[in-house]
DNA sequence: CTGAAAGCGCTTACAG
DNA sequence: CTGAAAGCGCTTACAG
């Protein structure tokens, strides 16, 4: 097979300097219009293609990012990183993923290699919020961006999201369909994420003018359990005279808990009980008719635009700050019905 | 901050050639122990660390390899990428993520990228049989190893879950639990993943000698819904006197389906049929107890695996051929029991 | 607008 | 066992 051209290759055979050939390829410096235009056909002609490693030595940049992950098996890393690194294949950046385990000694080991490897930004994803402080104290040389859902100072470039308007839509949604004692079934206080939903949930509700049905968040876990046992106590709450006719809960699990209790105690959903989920984790699991309505996050949406962003402070095109994606509201029978029945589900 | 120490700088202060300097660190040629040491000590005094990029650019190696897939959003395709980044990082090797979303332009396109980027190999994800002979007829110069599991070529490094064992397996263990009267209901023909697993549940059956219950494998599709069809067959076959004992189902949709039918039509799961699905996609959203007896391919292993397998394919230590990655069988209610409820599932 | 030349930080024949 | 020197393929002051 023939040698690939170099750039002096497509310089000699356009009659110019190696100088002028690489200022009409990258567009940069003056060349005069012709000579640019010669440079670029006998570029194509030769088939050539700049070697990035040349350039990278060269210049310093590696092209390379490192993309480190509190947890890069945690549900919330997988398809953020996902997400992240195919924008950046896109890009034509490659990666170096790095999974710290929750260790900081880990983190420091990785945190050198990726210095050797002299790359050009840093991705870091997960929650731990320790994480940020380790990262930073390094001084890192380049840019460093955080896809996390908790809370980091401004002064860093943050994606993360949008805990608190997903907590607000859902109280609007719930009002807006008519419901009038509506209650939020979460998970533990104190974590960032639970604790935005509360917040936008509250802040909602109040303005509507509405106080939260029981008395106010019913703290507990992710698991289905919870949502059993807290359906349990709502059906005795309701028993005993307090109405409640719709629910907010913290992800799908909670949800699905909420809807075995209220089934087999013969409360119909939605009719009688309008059930909102989170994280739409289900999708592609549960029936295609959308047995649940709740919010995705779109964690991939997320890691993409934290990789772009990523690229973008490597520019210098963006300045430090939080940028919030969105969460996409997902209607399904548990608020629309018709009734729910179990095997509607999975 | 201090300049970082080059090779030179280290030469300089231990006194010594740039040329020994290199071959000490290294461990190359022949140095002097007492020399190497002095070097080595130096080199760790003034803190170097090897420029990855000079050392890519003059050797040719970039430490980087490209991840094509056939579709990165695909169920099969995320766990296995993520398994195959997080080893790659492991190594200090970076990845450029690209997903081809089916599209041969798209394809070329990014194989022409991955050249300029002088990548040191390619590891293709995916079951699109058209896809290893586009990538070999480009005549790729660098290793390419496909993680797929659809047969390719024993001249190829391949890795892929072994259907076929688990097919063997699902028969092997339901006949060990007593059951005789074992029915296979599965996806489309064709499908390279059904026909193995079929292969290796029909040879387990032969070999124990008996035959597949319903008169052979019921074809259909991956979705609940064809579960519970072929379970309402099942049935109607039941009731005219062809007894079902055990089912392995292609996936644990359609184990769930037919759990649907029979649970309806009140026959016990795993009390009067017992039921073995494949894929454990629904871990982490079932209950934790194990409702359901599957298989999980692992894939992230697949991954893990078959990017080792790149990395001694890059360093010359392994040769073509198909390495199978053993599923692993997770025991649940759905063959050892209590019974089976519905709400035990969710 | 164009070009000759230096230099990025390593590896590796080649010669001793 | 050790070293002087060439070279990898680009970019970029510097000089014209």
């Amino acid at each position: 097979m023939p040698k690939r051209a170099s750039m002096s290759d497509v310089a000699r055979v356009a009659g110019v300097s190696l100088t002028t050939a690489s200022r009409a390829l990258n567009g940069v410096g003056r060349v005069s219009a012709e000579t640019r235009a010669r440079v670029i056909e006998t570029a194509e002609r030769l088939q050539f293609q700049p070697d990035m490693l040349a350039r990278s030595f060269v210049t310093g940049r590696s092209f390379i990012v490192g993309v480190l992950a509190e947890s890069a098996r945690g549900r919330f890393s997988m398809p953020l990183i996902m997400g992240a690194t195919n924008y950046l294949g896109r890009e034509n950046i490659a990666a170096v993923t790095l999974d710290a385990r929750g260790t900081p000694r880990i983190l420091n080991d990785y945190l050198k290699r990726l210095r050797a490897r002299r790359i050009d930004g840093l991705l870091v994803v997960g929650d731990d919020p320790n994480r940020a402080s380790l990262v930073l104290s390094e001084d890192f040389a380049v840019p460093v961006v955080f896809a996390s859902s908790s809370a980091t100072p401004e002064t860093d470039y943050v994606v993360a999201p949008d805990n608190r308007g997903a907590g607000r839509a859902a109280a609007e949604y719930l009002i807006g369909l008519g419901r009038r004692n509506i209650a939020h079934v979460t998970a533990a206080v104190h974590d960032p994420a639970v604790d935005a939903r509360v917040d936008g949930f509250t802040e909602a509700m109040r303005s509507a003018g509405m106080p939260i049905a029981m008395g106010g968040p019913l703290y507990g876990s992710y698991l289905q359990r919870w949502g059993t046992a807290a359906g349990e106590r709502i059906l005795d709450s309701m028993a005993g005279g307090q109405p409640v006719d719709a629910i907010f809960a913290a992800n799908d699990e909670i949800a699905i808990g909420l809807f075995a209790a209220f089934h087999r105690h013969g409360v119909r959903v939605p009719d009688d009980i309008a059930i909102v989920g989170y994280d739409n984790r289900l999708a592609g699991v549960m029936r295609p008719d959308h047995p649940l309505s709740t919010f995705d996050p779109d964690l991939s949406t997320v890691g993409e635009r934290a990789a772009e962003r990523l690229l973008q402070a490597i520019g210098g095109t963006t300045t430090p700050g939080i940028h919030y994606v969105q969460p996409t509201f997902v209607e399904g029978r548990s608020t629309i019905g018709p009734t729910l029945e179990p095997y509607d589900i999975l």
